[in-house]
RNA sequence: GGCCCCAUCGUCUAGUGGUUAGGACACCAGGUUUUCAACCUGUAAGCGGGGGUUCAAUUCCCCCUGGGGCUGCCA
């Protein structure tokens, strides 16, 4: 049985980084028709918070990325490390490591590195190694506090990575490791290899900073007699500046994302492809599809930089694939602000439609809907066009007896504009500005359906006087 | 400092000894359009440097350079 997970602790809100790495793991766990299993990493009791607990889960479900096991789900086992470690679950296999020799105590005091910062290679001397029974008990005995550290095998540790191909560390040059802390709590080498093993992890997909914990865990997996799962390391994403991508480095958060009216589908395929490619160079893949085709082999080694032009893109893409009733349900939280009363629910599923075209984001709705909102039109002298007044006289006064639909106003307009003789761009400008004070804005003849006729001929006529005052006819 | 990883257009990438080095975003030009956008077409843009191996290197090996990561009783 083919078994993922991802394991993120909840020190932080779910951002970019973490998002991707929980959807490689996804994504791979759907290729192989394996499971893919959310684990809550909270060791760290100072910096774990619950909120940010819960921005994690819920910006993956958000993402789509849904988990067989793990928080939510129903099961006899727990899924967050606190709940494991109030069993005694890392304490019985610490326990096991010391009694077979594998482990031992250590009472020294915690290092302070950061004196020198020339001096950091630093390596633990392995002086409570060699503790006698007594001493450890006359330690103990004496309330000194105390780790347990793992004794590290001075070998060459060679795993095959997924995406690298062998990678070696000589573990000489490590000294030993703490596994449990003074405070009793297990430290994040330890946890997560008695989690992998317990719960049948078989590939561990994960960012490239953790390379140099792979050998260690490796070795104790050893330790405990099992065979450690399958590794395989993606590269960083990189900020504008090349930098690693981190909160401080303008890491958005996912929520941030869906603040901003991104779409989880199409950061979902944007985040799919960053470090990874699909074998005809497609750009736009649904989830279901990239399931199909979602093979570690294809994964970039290299760091990528967040393009957020291209994310903007793609959103667009699915954005203009929806139909407007869709996008309608979807927005309501940019639709907030405006007044309900004005439009029915069809009515503003057809304005949505009219300017369907004009979005990348969701949050672009609001600026493109302003136009069917507002109840004052401004005008400004320097575009007005005191000669066509006459021209748009006209036009108004044919207007009154159409039946207001755009495609009638459109026959009529270009009927009108060949009997005047005159460019079309002449009277699509002027009633444009006339109904809106704008310069630029949505199909002109559908936002005159919408607007109505009585409000359409009424701007008109309050357009005409506005350009005679200034003229100081 | 030590150890590890990486290196193709500005960006994301395809490419696994012989290719006109392909695609996408962005950019620029043209088309379309009432405007902006969208859309269509096209242009420009790349194998970091030096040694090898080979008939032939973007591709394989080594060195350098550059970037990134790790070096915790954080994860």
């Amino acid at each position: 049985m083919i078994r993922l997970r991802f394991a993120p602790s909840p020190t932080g809100n779910l951002h970019i980084g973490s998002a991707r790495t929980a959807l490689f793991n996804y994504l791979y766990a759907k290729f192989l028709k394996g499971k893919f299993i959310l684990r809550i990493e909270d060791t760290d009791i100072l910096r774990s918070k619950k909120e940010y607990e819960e921005d994690i889960i819920s910006g993956l479900k958000w993402l789509g990325i849904n988990w067989d096991e793990g928080p939510g789900v129903d099961s006899v086992q727990s899924y967050y490390q606190l709940d494991r470690w109030k069993q005694g679950i890392y304490n019985q296999y610490c326990q096991q490591l010391i009694e077979e020799g594998k482990a031992y105590y250590c009472f020294c005091e915690q290092e302070e590195k950061d004196k020198d910062p020339l001096q950091l290679s630093y390596k633990y001397s392995g002086k409570c190694r060699t503790l006698s029974n007594e001493q450890i008990k006359e330690n103990i005995a004496k309330k000194i506090p105390y780790a347990i550290r793992f004794k590290v095998c001075e070998e060459v540790v060679v795993f095959r990575d997924l995406v690298r191909g062998d990678i070696s560390f000589d573990m000489a040059l490590n000294g030993d490791l703490v596994i449990m802390r003074s405070d009793g709590m297990p430290t994040y080498n330890f946890a997560v290899v008695v989690d992998d093993m317990d719960m049948q992890i078989t590939h561990v997909i994960r960012g490239e900073d953790h390379i140099s914990n792979t050998p260690k865990q490796i070795q104790i997996f050893n330790a405990l007699g099992k065979t450690p799962p399958a590794y395989g390391h993606i590269s960083m994403i990189l900020g504008p500046d090349k930098a690693k991508l981190s909160k401080r480095h303008g890491a958005k958060s996912i929520t941030e994302f869906k603040n901003e009216g991104y779409l989880p589908e199409a950061l979902f395929n944007f985040l799919a492809l960053l470090g990874w490619s699909h074998p005809e160079d497609k750009e736009v893949i649904f989830q279901e599809d990239l399931m199909t085709v979602y093979d570690m082999a294809r994964v970039s080694k290299s760091n990528s930089v967040f393009n957020i032009e291209k994310l903007n893109w793609l959103n667009g893409q699915y954005l203009r694939s929806y139909t407007a009733e869709h996008i309608y349900n979807i927005s309501s939280e940019f639709l907030d602000g405006f007044n309900k009363s004005l439009y029915n629910k069809d009515q503003l599923i057809y304005i949505l439609d009219v300017i369907k075209e004009n979005l990348n984001l969701l949050s672009d709705i609001p600026t493109q809907l302003a136009v069917f909102f507002t109840t004052q039109v401004i005008y400004e002298k320097e575009h007005v066009q005191l000669e066509m007044i006459p021209m748009i006289e006209k036009f108004e006064q044919g207007l009154r007896d159409l039946e207001f639909t755009s495609e009638v106003i459109s026959e009529y307009t270009n009927n009108f504009v060949k009997e005047n003789n005159i460019k079309k761009g002449q009277i699509f400008h002027n009633v444009r500005y006339a109904v809106s004070a704008q310069q630029k804005g949505p199909s002109l003849f559908k936002m005159l359906q919408v607007f109505g006729k009585e409000k359409v001929c009424q701007r008109i006529g309050n357009y005409i006087a506005y350009v005679k005052t200034c003229s100081g006819s």
